[in-house]
DNA sequence: CCTTGACGAGATGTTGATGTCTCATTTAGA
DNA sequence: TCTAAATGAGACATCAACATCTCGTCAAGG
């Protein structure tokens, strides 16, 4: 009982370059990736990848688990549901994007891997943030939330995906303009 | 020589089934499925698929040439480069969510199997139609041409996989109008 | 009617990935 | 420094999918 404590740190250490190296490399090559590649991403070798996960399930279940726990903190420290919609979901978009590699492999196997989780904890407050600013006439009403939600999950992701070495200042930017105010220009027409 | 004109079309009728069937169930169980389930969506034995297909590889090729062509004939049908930008990018939307599930499936694996085909035949047009309502004043200068069509694609991909039960109209407007407007509301704020 | 070719079904070889195990080496921590 | 645990490297069995092949059946066209 006393030989808890100092081991904390080194699996905690190992377990953490595990599962991000995992998550950049399924969010890169897609999700038929080897263990051999996790490990090798991870810069480990492949049975020590077993002693942390049991089967390849149970580390893609907790690369999800874990992502779901990191897009609920901070999208809770954003406090999207305490200012302007508009500003919330500038802010929503920014904690998405933060998440990165993870959040694309999130979106896309959430239909395996609890997708009750991914719903009460992203789907949910989306939705609400722009059911509120429906009712205060900031959001368009003739789009349903659901799918505004749905939409914006899409735009992130694809985002993400096609123009990966683009730094996170930008992708907001262009993420939270383009949804927001659309790609038609708003000034007068010139020529 | 005289063996050809007649067994064309059962030949022809096997090798459509059994694309259909793939570009389908690959679009809907993800690209893991098995040349068993191809078979089995074919409604053909899996020998069978082996006698028009010589190995996986060259019919997910095939696929993703398939895919490609369609997007090209439809995109030049709808003369996107012949009318006003916002009209393009309207018929454009349209012309892509009427491919479904081949464009889902090209969009997602246009890394492999040909990028310069994908560049040329889908995302150039679209960026010439861009770049030419950035000239003209109607789409907006501060985003990149390159990533309005990124971002097109994956709003379009993401609308297609996230909400699949949806009608075709309803998706075309929900696009085009989220890409063109944004969500925000355009009239004055109520309340 | 009958011949020819395609298909269905299944056995079989091959490949690559998963998961388990051992053992030498190394490294963290007392 | 010294001990115990963790790691790295790799062998090994298992398994699923890919790909090939054969043979019996069936249907179409002359």
């Amino acid at each position: 009982m006393s030989e808890s404590a100092p081991r904390q740190t080194l699996q905690q250490r190992v377990s953490a370059a595990i599962l991000e190296g995992a998550a950049q490399l399924f969010a890169v090559e897609g999700e038929q990736a080897s263990m051999n590649d996790v490990a090798e991403a991870a810069g480990v070798a492949r049975a020590t990848v077993y002693r942390y996960f049991p089967s390849r399930e149970a580390l893609l279940g907790e690369l999800a688990r874990a992502a779901v726990d990191e897009v609920d903190t901070r999208l809770a420290s954003a406090r999207i549901d305490e200012v302007a919609p508009e500003e919330g979901i500038a802010r929503a978009v920014r904690a998405l994007v933060d998440v990165g590699d993870s959040f694309v492999l999130l979106a896309r196997q959430r239909r395996r891997s609890d997708p009750d989780r991914f719903e009460s904890r992203l789907t949910q407050p989306l939705r609400s943030l722009f059911e509120r600013g429906q009712a205060g006439g900031d959001i368009r009403e003739d789009i349903t939330s659901a799918r505004l939600t749905e939409s914006l999950i899409g735009l992130i992701v694809g985002v993400l995906t096609s123009t990966p070495a683009l730094g996170k200042e930008d992708m907001t930017a262009t993420i939270t303009g383009l949804f927001l105010d659309g790609a038609r220009a708003r000034g007068p027409r010139r020529r």
